[in-house]
DNA sequence: AAGTAAGAAATTT
DNA sequence: AAATTTCTTACTT
């Protein structure tokens, strides 16, 4: 097991809380974990990802839109919230 | 000292 | 106006 800082646990802890179906910016997470300037390092710390199945990494896109990369593939991320969204309105 | 899963601004289409 | 590209900023390793 890696030697995580507090600021990535602090990230995960907060990526975990985010509400299926929606999404959240890097920025926004970044500012709950303490360190709002700190956007790039929650994307480094996500890159890491050792809860890839327990952190959904997928919730957390770009403020400005754009979608930002996934280490499943940024293709699946776009489908799983998709899928989260629908899964959610249930119609 | 180097790299990065972002952000904003500038430029192009 | 919208999309894409480029540079900068802050943090971890």
């Amino acid at each position: 097991m890696k030697a995580l800082t507090l600021f990535e646990k602090k990230v995960y802890t907060v990526v975990k809380s985010i509400p299926m179906g929606e999404t959240r910016s890097y920025a926004w997470v970044a500012a709950r974990a303490g360190r709002p300037r700190a956007v790039r390092a929650v994307g480094t710390a996500l890159r890491k990802n050792p809860f890839v199945l327990i952190v959904p990494c997928h919730r957390v896109v770009r403020s400005d839109g754009g979608i930002g990369r996934y280490a499943l593939g940024a293709d699946l991320k776009k489908k799983l919230l998709r899928i989260e969204a629908q899964t959610l309105l249930k119609k």
